[in-house]
DNA sequence: CGACCACGTTTCTTAACCTT
DNA sequence: AAGGTTAAGAAACGTGGTCG
């Protein structure tokens, strides 16, 4: 460090960043991004290791010859699309075609689209690309999975061209499906000796223990691949998702059907395994049912899906979700998916983007979209990703106050249990909606710590004028009602929030006590006059709710129930005498003084003569009023 | 080598129940 | 009422054995 310092004196001694550039056209002038990007890049080739940078490294501004030697990076295919797109026929193999590349992309380069290289020096088509990139993976990705491809050059020319497809032909379905008996020396395997090669390297790199049906799969689905190659013209290194949708069909009974005779279907999920390998294919919601937990096995590796399987089932145990159980199937179908999509079988790489993308796109639906939920929270638990949204489009948001400090003391009030859960969510709802109210129509009154008994009487008599829908959260079920005056009940019962709420802060001494929430906040005469609202109750209805309330000595004063009510006035029969019985035993008998002084003929054995019952009466039905 | 079959596992769909 | 969770059963899938 000294040595540094010591050099840096040299070429500039006055302050600024450590530093400077010695090129003679900026000499002692700080570095800039361009030349940091050079520097990054003398690193590795110190090392003695590929010039070829990791393609986790995005380049930081294009490659180009310049003064320090350097010249063009090694092979602009094998570099990942820049922030700024100025690589932008470059792509990654699991990123998909043109998105920036991130950390969590899978190292494994491969040419963006069919046009990669318009710009290009010459016309690449027929030329032998890309590099080894086994000295470029440092000692922080030898512990994570990357693809077996890394380690291997290969000609990922676009086009097979004509001597590749006669030789697939001459050689037969018997020599490419590579049966016992096929000619190891004949020349067509020469040939077609640079699409052979990735195809095995594929399924060497598989974590699938070798069987006779495995192998025999595996090179049948070679053999695939090689045909319809030579049938559409292009390698599979450029082939479209559709064209991959298009031959590994969209479930196995119509892959059965599409597929060569020949190829089984076993071959089916060895060649998803290459679309994803080879062709960056990621369409996996289109193939139907299928083992993704499988696929997930052979590409990332049995130990390390199961590890992070493992690792998130343990979190869900935690909560007590069953997807922490060892016997659910749903939670390996989703985090494989995952895993699959994400290019990456770390749970530190998925990120929150990656779950809004599964959601927005439909990539996992039905139940799986509630794992995913799930999976989100413990990822989010694990430090990895933000929380899933509160709900996914179809739930009501928690409803929220207009102003900030009126929505702060509804929160506080709420949060001191005095009431029931119940009582309190009903004074919280109505508070809010008053908050609302206020910050709209009176936002002098939206700091309950200011209201004074003046303010109480002005706002009482303004919310003797409020509309139903009027500052509510929704409107669901309330449609049509909308903009018709609030029932009495209803402002009352708001009012009594109102005071509920200054009663119980000025008792907490949370509030000054500047008036009496009980007069200041009393329901005005204009709006208990409108109550008591007068129902019209039937009379089997009504005879249930006097047989509740009536004391043996009074029941001969009810008509004689008929049949049909005889099980339901029983059952009230004894509901009551049980809870007179614990009322005795408490000493909670009801006062002598506050029953019925004289048994009240009411209700008539008869129905009331509609010619002389109140106005309030239906002319069908005995009415009464409920207080 | 090809075909068939059996079996265990995985995936998908549906519905009931629970929570907000 | 909308949405999340769980369970169950059917269907699909993957694997391996066997036989001609």
């Amino acid at each position: 460090m000294s040595n540094c310092l010591a050099h840096r004196a040299r070429l500039n001694r006055a302050r600024g960043p450590l530093f400077l550039s010695e090129f003679r056209r900026n000499r002692a002038q700080p570095l800039i991004l361009w030349a940091w990007s050079k520097v990054v890049r003398r690193i590795p080739l110190a090392a003695r290791c590929s010039a070829v940078l990791h393609a986790h490294h995005t380049a930081s501004v294009s490659d180009r010859s310049g003064p320090d030697g350097l010249g063009t990076a090694h092979d602009r295919d094998l570099r990942r699309a820049s922030p700024h797109g100025l690589d932008a026929a470059i792509s990654t193999s699991l990123g998909g075609f043109g998105r920036q590349a991130r950390p969590r992309h899978g190292p494994h380069p491969r040419l963006a689209h069919r046009n990669a290289h318009r710009h290009g020096r010459c016309d690449r088509r027929h030329a032998a690309v890309t590099a080894r990139l086994s000295g470029s993976v440092t000692a922080d990705f030898e512990s994570r999975w990357c693809s077996a491809l890394v380690a291997h050059r290969f000609d990922t020319a676009i086009e097979v061209r004509d001597e590749g497809a006669r030789a697939i032909g001459d050689l037969g379905i018997r020599n490419l499906r590579r049966l016992q008996c096929h000619d190891r020396s004949a020349p067509g395997w020469r040939v077609i000796g640079r699409l052979l090669r990735p195809l095995e390297v594929v399924n060497a790199g598989l974590d699938s223990p070798v069987t006779v049906h495995r192998r025999r799969a595996m090179a049948d689905a070679v053999a695939v691949l090689l045909v319809r190659g030579a049938e559409i013209g292009r390698t599979f290194w450029v082939w479209s998702t559709e064209e991959w949708v298009d031959l590994l069909d969209r479930d196995q009974v119509e892959f059965r059907r599409n597929a060569p005779a020949w190829a089984g279907e076993e071959v089916r999920s060895y060649l998803v395994a290459h679309a994803y390998l080879l062709g960056s294919f990621t369409g996996f919601h289109r193939l139907g049912s299928f083992q993704r937990l499988t696929l997930s096995w052979r590409i990332f590796g049995r130990d390390r899906v199961g590890g992070e399987i493992a690792r998130l089932r343990q979190v869900l145990a935690g909560w007590g979700y069953r997807l922490g159980h060892g016997d659910d199937t749903m939670l390996p179908v989703v985090i494989c998916q995952l895993f699959l999509l994400n290019g990456s079988p770390n749970l530190e790489d998925l990120g929150t983007d990656l779950f809004e993308r599964v959601r927005n796109d439909g990539l996992l639906g039905g139940a799986r979209l509630n794992a995913l939920h799930a999976v989100q929270r413990a990822v989010t638990a694990l430090g990895f990703c933000d929380l899933p949204p509160a709900t996914t489009g179809r739930g009501t948001a928690r409803a929220a106050c207009g102003g900030q400090i009126w929505h702060e003391w509804v929160e506080r009030c709420y949060a001191t249990p005095t009431l029931t859960p119940r009582a309190r969510g009903d004074v919280r709802s109505r508070m809010l909606k008053i908050g609302r109210w206020l910050a709209a129509e009176h936002p002098d009154a939206a700091d309950p710590a200011a209201w004074t008994r003046q303010t109480c009487a002005a706002r009482v008599a303004a919310m003797d004028r409020m509309n139903v829908g009027d500052s509510v959260h929704r409107t669901t079920g309330i449609e049509d009602r909308l903009g018709k005056p609030l029932q009495a009940s209803t402002k009352d019962g708001h009012l009594a929030a109102i005071r509920r709420f200054f009663t119980d802060c000025q008792e907490w001494d949370l509030l000054p006590r500047r008036f009496d929430p009980g007069r200041a906040l009393a329901t005005p005469r204009s709006i208990t006059a409108a109550r008591p609202e007068p129902r019209v109750i039937a009379d089997d209805i009504w005879r249930r709710a006097v047989s509740l309330r009536t004391l043996p000595e009074d029941r001969h004063h009810l008509p004689r129930p008929d049949h049909t009510h005889s099980r339901w006035t029983e059952q009230l029969r004894r509901h009551n005498a049980a809870g007179r019985q614990r009322n005795h035993r408490g000493g909670l008998a009801r006062p002598r003084h506050q029953r019925p002084a004289s048994p009240s003929p009411w209700p008539p054995s008869t129905p009331p003569d509609p010619r002389t019952a109140p106005s309030c009466c239906s002319t069908t039905s005995t009415s009464v009023t409920v207080v």
